[in-house]
RNA sequence: GGGUGUGUAGCUCAGGUGGUUAGAGCGUUACGUUGACAUCGUAGAGGUCGCAAGUUCGAGUCUUGCCACUCCCA
C-alpha cells in the first residue's frame, strides 16, 4: 500500500543506491544498439552544487534517461577537472589558517597536500550529483588529473610541439599577480570604473621652456617609457618629432616618435609609450623597435628600474605625482571613466607583463574547429549561437598555455644547461633524445610551468573514452559523442577549445550537437552570486520539495536561448504536482487498479477507455517529438498537462461511475485501463521525475522489468476518432458547470437538462454518457427535448447543440437576460469580423480554400448559435 | 564603439513554417467538507502582444525605423 503522502525523503535516496549498485548506469557494451553518449561537463573538485549546475545536470540526465528507454546503448560519461588556480587556492587557504605558505612546504610535498585534499572533500559535487539523481556510469569516472588523462596530455602535447603548434615566446601577457602566474585572455574580466586621468609634462631636451604634455591614468609606469607617440598630422605638435623628451625624476631621455596611436583629438594629443605594460604601446613599441623596460616585480610591486622599488602600485603612483608636483611638471588631475582588468578567479588587477610563455597556434587549429561548423558535421541548438562561436573563433588570439602554478599538468619540456628544449612523454625519452643530440650525456632540468586546466578539458571528450588507447572499445563506440549540454557562458573556454583539440588529435567532432542553455538567476532576474547572498542551495530545494520537483522545475522552464528565474512556488508547484500523481496512483490502488498481463490498450471497448488510450499515445507522442528536438519545457508541460488535466481531472472523473456502477466487464476493463495508463504516465514521466516514478513502478505491481530499462512507446497509431465523443461530452459538461457557475446555482441544487438541436450521433452519445455527465456537472437527468422549449428554460450552447435548463422559481431571469445579451454582443462581434473576411474578394480568393471554408462554417455556427440566443431571449421576455 | 538578445495578463514566462475567441503557472475573485488529493476541485476577472510605419487577403509571428533594457566583445 502505498502511503497516504506523498514523501520523497522516503526513498528518493534508496532509489538511487539501488540504480547504482545493480549497474542501471552503465552501457551495454555487448550490444549492436544504436550508441548515445553524453560527456559531463566536468565541475571542479573544489566544486559545490549551484543552481547552474542542477539545470546542467537535469536536462543531461533527462536526455540520457529518455534514450536509454528509448532503447540505445547509453553511456553518460562522468568526472571532475582538477580545476588548476581554483583547487590551488582552497589548498592554499587552508594551510594559511595554519599559517603555512605552499612555499614551506615545497612543490612536492604541496602537491601531495592537494590530493590529500581532493581524496577528503573532492567527491561532494558528485554525491550532490546523485542526489539530483544524474545517472551517470560512475564506475567509469575520471579526472582529468588521473594516470588516463595525464597521459593523454603528454601525448597531445608533444605532437602539438612537435607539429610546430605549441610554442615558447616572450611576449606581453596577462599577469596575475597574486596568484603570480600568466592567464588567457579568457580568465580576465574588465570592469569599469571611474579613475582618474593625470596631466604632466616631460621637458624637452635642449629646450629651456618647452614641454611636451602628457595626460595618463597611470603615471607611476612613467618609468617603464621608452618613447612619446605623436600624430604626424598633428600640427601643434608635429614639430617635436625627432627631439627627445626628458623623463622626469629619472631624467632618462626618449625619444618623441610619430605614430597613429596618438590621436590629436584626445588628451593632450601625445601618448607616453609603455611597451613592456601596456598592449598597445607593446604594438607601438614594435612599429618602432623601441626597447621595452620591466618595472615591476612578479607581485607587482615596483622593482629596481623605478626609484620606488618595493611599493607597490597605488603607493607608487602618489609617490610619483608628489615628486611631478615638487618639480613643477603636475598639472591637473581629473575624474576619468575607464575599464580596469581583473583575474577572474583572485579579483586582483592584471598586469600586462613581458614573460615567457607556452602558446598553442589557435588560430591555425581554428581553421578545422571553424569548418566542421559552417558543413554542420557539428551543430548549436539553439543555432544562433553559432554566430557567437564563428565570431570569436575568426577572431581567436594565440592561447596562452602556460601557468606559474604548482597544481596542474607539468608540461613535457625538458632544457638543457644551454636552453635547447627537448619535448617527449616521459623523462627518459627526453633523455635519450638529448643523449642522442649533442651525443654524449647531458643534464636535463623539466620546466616548471604547469598547463591551463582548459588544455586538459579540451581533450574531455575522447581522453574520459579511452585515447590514446585507440583501441578502446568505448572510444570506438562513443565517439563522437551525441550532444554537449552546457551553459552559453562556457562556449570559448571549453566548446571551443574541445573543437580544436578533437579536430587535431581524432579528426572528427568531439560531439555531434551543442546544446546551449541559459543561466539560472534569482527570483527578481538578478544573478546568483555568494557576494550578493541571492543564491539557493539546490540541496536544500532538494531537501524541502524532493530532487523530482526541482528537476521538473529545471526541465518546465527551460526554453531555448532564455535564462531561468528561481521560483520557489513553480517549484512548490511541481511537488504538487508529484503529489497529485501519487494521489492518482492511490485512488487506482484503492480500486484495485492493477495492471493486466498482455492487456491490450487497442482492444478495448468502453468509449472513456478508448478515449483515455488515444489521450496517453498522443502525450507520448508529444514529449518523444520534443525532446527529439531539445524541447525541454514543451516535453514537461506535455506530461504536466496530461497528467493533471486529462488524466486526473477528466478520466478519474468519468470512471468513477462505472467503477462504483455494476457493470462488471466495463468494471474490469476500466480497472485494466486505469493501470496501463498510470503505467504509460510513469514511463513518459520518469525521463523528469525518476524518483517517484520508479517508486510507484515498483509499488503498484510485480514487474517483470524495471522502469529505467523499460522501452519507450514508438511508432503507436492513435484512434483519434475514439477520441471525439468524449470531447463533446466534456464539452458540455464544461458548458453546463459555467452555467450553474454564472446562474450562481447553488451546488446542491440537482437540475435536469434538456438537449435541443442534436444529430443523431450526439443524441446517441449523450444517452450513453449521461451518467457521466449527469455526475460531473451535477445533473438529476439529461435527454432530449421533446416539443417546445417551456419558457422558464435557460439556455447555453455547446458545439452545435442547445442545452436547456428549467428554473423555474431557481433563477432571477433579469440576470439571465443579461447574461444572454452578453453573449450576443460577443456573437455579434464575431460575425462581424467574418463578415468583413468573407466580403472581401481578396481573401476569398488569395487564402487557401481550407481557410476560406473554416471561415464559413465558423460564420453559419455563430449564426445558428445567434438565432437560438435570440429565440431564448423572446421566450423569457416576460418572466 | 562592434555584436547579440529581450520587451505578450498583477508577477514569471510559453507562443517550430503568418490563419479560430493569444495560452500556462503563481497571484487574485466567487463557490465547494462531490467516496485519490485542501499539496484539492469548479467557475470567473485580468492582455491596444514596447512604439511607428511597411509587406500581406490576413501580423504577437515577416521587414524597416525608433524607444527601453540584458548579455558578450573591444
Amino acid at each position: 500500500m502505498l502511503d497516504k503522502n506523498y514523501n520523497p525523503k522516503d526513498f528518493e535516496e534508496k532509489i538511487y543506491e539501488r540504480w547504482e549498485t545493480d549497474g542501471d548506469f552503465k552501457p551495454d557494451m555487448k550490444s549492436d544498439k544504436d550508441a548515445f553518449c553524453i560527456v559531463i561537463p566536468p565541475p571542479n573538485v573544489t566544486g559545490i552544487l549551484h543552481m547552474g549546475h542542477a539545470l546542467n545536470y537535469t536536462l543531461q540526465d533527462i536526455l540520457i534517461r529518455y534514450h536509454r528507454m528509448l532503447n540505445q546503448n547509453v553511456l553518460w560519461q562522468p568526472g571532475t577537472d582538477h580545476a588548476g588556480i581554483a583547487t590551488q587556492m582552497v589548498v592554499e587557504r587552508n594551510l594559511a589558517k595554519e599559517g603555512i605558505s605552499r612555499h614551506d612546504l615545497g612543490r612536492e610535498k604541496f602537491i601531495d597536500t592537494v590530493w590529500q585534499w581532493r581524496k577528503q572533500s573532492g567527491g561532494t559535487i558528485c554525491k550532490q550529483l546523485r542526489r539530483l539523481g544524474a545517472s551517470c556510469d560512475w564506475s567509469r569516472e575520471r579526472f582529468t588529473m588521473d594516470e588516463g588523462l595525464s597521459a593523454a596530455v603528454r601525448k597531445i602535447f608533444v605532437k602539438m610541439y612537435k607539429d610546430g603548434l605549441i610554442y615558447k615566446a616572450k611576449k606581453l601577457v596577462n599577469w596575475d599577480s597574486k596568484f603570480m602566474t600568466a592567464i588567457s585572455d579568457l580568465e580576465v574580466i574588465q570592469k569599469e570604473t571611474v579613475g582618474k586621468m593625470y596631466y604632466y609634462k616631460y621637458p624637452i631636451e635642449g629646450e629651456e621652456s618647452e614641454y611636451i604634455h602628457i595626460a595618463t591614468t597611470r603615471p607611476e609606469t612613467m618609468f617603464g617609457d621608452t618613447a612619446v607617440a605623436v600624430s604626424k598630422d598633428n600640427e601643434k605638435l608635429k614639430h617635436l618629432i625627432g627631439k627627445n623628451a626628458v623623463l622626469p625624476i629619472i631624467n632618462r631621455l626618449i625619444p618623441i616618435i610619430a605614430d597613429d596611436h596618438a590621436d590629436p583629438e584626445k588628451g593632450t594629443g601625445a601618448v607616453k609609450i609603455t611597451p613592456a605594460h601596456d598592449f598597445n604601446d607593446f604594438e607601438v613599441g614594435r612599429r618602432h623597435n623601441l626597447p621595452l623596460i620591466n618595472i615591476l616585480n612578479p607581485d607587482a610591486t615596483l622593482n629596481d628600474n623605478t626609484p620606488f622599488a618595493g611599493l607597490d602600485t597605488q603607493t607608487a603612483r602618489q609617490k610619483t605625482i608628489e615628486k611631478l608636483e615638487e618639480l613643477g611638471l603636475m598639472e591637473k588631475i581629473e575624474d576619468h571613466p575607464m575599464v580596469i582588468p581583473y583575474g577572474d578567479r583572485s579579483g586582483v588587477v592584471i598586469e600586462p607583463m613581458m614573460t615567457d610563455q607556452w602558446f598553442v597556434d589557435a588560430p591555425k587549429l581554428a581553421k578545422e574547429a571553424i569548418r566542421v561548423v559552417e558543413t554542420g558535421d557539428m551543430e548549436f541548438v539553439p543555432k544562433s549561437y553559432e554566430k557567437t562561436y564563428f565570431e570569436w573563433m575568426r577572431n581567436i588570439q594565440p592561447w596562452c598555455i602556460s601557468r606559474q602554478l604548482w597544481w596542474g599538468h607539468q608540461m613535457p619540456i625538458w632544457y638543457t644547461e644551454d636552453g635547447t628544449i627537448f619535448c617527449e612523454e616521459t623523462e627518459e625519452e627526453a633523455q635519450a633524445a638529448a643523449d642522442k643530440h649533442f651525443g654524449r650525456h647531458v643534464t636535463l632540468t623539466r620546466e616548471t610551468d604547469v598547463l591551463d586546466t582548459w588544455f586538459s578539458s579540451g581533450l574531455w571528450a575522447f581522453s574520459t573514452l579511452g585515447w590514446p588507447d585507440e583501441n578502446s572499445e568505448y572510444l570506438k563506440t562513443f565517439y563522437p559523442t551525441s550532444v554537449l549540454v552546457t551553459a552559453f557562458d562556457i562556449i570559448f573556454f571549453w566548446i571551443a577549445r574541445m573543437m580544436m583539440m578533437s579536430m587535431y588529435a581524432m579528426k572528427d567532432v568531439p560531439f555531434r550537437k551543442a546544446y546551449i542553455h541559459g543561466l539560472v538567476r534569482d527570483e527578481q532576474g538578478r544573478k546568483m552570486s555568494k557576494s550578493k547572498g541571492n543564491t539557493v542551495d539546490p540541496m536544500e530545494t532538494i531537501e524541502n520539495y524532493g530532487a523530482d520537483a526541482l528537476r521538473f522545475f529545471m526541465a518546465a522552464m527551460e526554453t531555448q536561448g532564455r535564462d531561468i528565474n528561481m521560483s520557489e512556488s513553480r517549484i512548490a508547484g511541481y511537488r504538487n504536482f508529484a503529489t497529485k500523481l501519487w494521489n492518482a496512483a492511490r485512488f487506482g490502488e484503492m480500486n484495485e487498479a492493477r495492471p493486466v498481463k498482455d492487456f491490450d490498450a487497442d482492444m478495448v471497448k468502453q468509449a472513456v477507455n478508448k478515449w483515455i488510450v488515444a489521450k496517453a499515445k498522443e502525450a507520448t507522442l508529444e514529449v518523444s517529438r520534443n525532446l527529439d528536438s531539445f524541447r525541454f519545457s514543451d516535453a514537461a508541460n506535455s506530461v504536466y498537462q496530461f497528467v493533471w488535466g486529462t488524466f486526473c481531472d477528466w478520466y478519474i472523473e468519468m470512471i468513477k461511475p462505472i467503477l462504483y456502477g455494476d457493470n462488471e466487464t466495463a468494471k474490469q476493463e476500466t480497472k485494466a485501463t486505469f493501470a496501463w495508463v498510470m503505467d504509460r504516465i510513469l514511463v513518459i514521466l520518469h525521463p523528469f521525475m525518476p524518483f517517484i516514478t520508479t517508486e510507484l513502478w515498483d509499488n503498484l505491481a510485480a514487474r517483470d522489468d524495471k522502469l529505467i530499462k523499460h522501452t519507450w512507446p514508438q511508432n503507436e497509431v492513435i484512434d483519434e476518432q475514439s477520441a471525439q465523443a468524449l470531447d463533446m461530452v466534456i464539452d458540455i459538461i464544461s458548458t453546463i458547470r459555467s452555467l450553474r457557475a454564472e446562474m450562481n446555482l447553488p451546488a446542491g441544487a440537482k437540475l435536469k437538462a434538456y438537449v435541443k438541436d442534436a444529430s443523431a450521433t450526439e443524441l446517441l452519445h449523450i444517452k450513453d454518457f449521461a451518467n457521466i455527465i449527469c455526475s460531473l456537472a451535477r445533473l438529476e437527468n439529461i435527454e432530449a427535448l421533446s416539443g417546445v422549449a417551456s419558457s422558464d428554460m435557460v439556455q447555453t450552447v455547446s458545439g452545435s447543440l442547445t442545452i436547456l435548463i428549467p428554473l423555474k422559481g431557481v433563477v432571477d431571469f433579469a440576470a439571465e437576460r443579461e447574461r444572454l445579451q452578453k453573449e450576443l454582443a460577443q456573437l455579434d462581434k464575431n460575425l462581424a469580423g467574418y463578415a468583413a473576411k468573407l466580403s472581401n474578394a481578396n481573401f476569398v480568393e488569395r487564402a487557401p480554400a481550407k481557410v476560406v471554408e473554416e471561415e464559413k462554417r465558423r460564420q453559419s455556427e455563430a449564426l445558428a448559435n445567434k438565432e437560438k440566443v435570440e429565440a431564448a431571449l423572446a421566450r423569457i421576455a416576460n418572466l
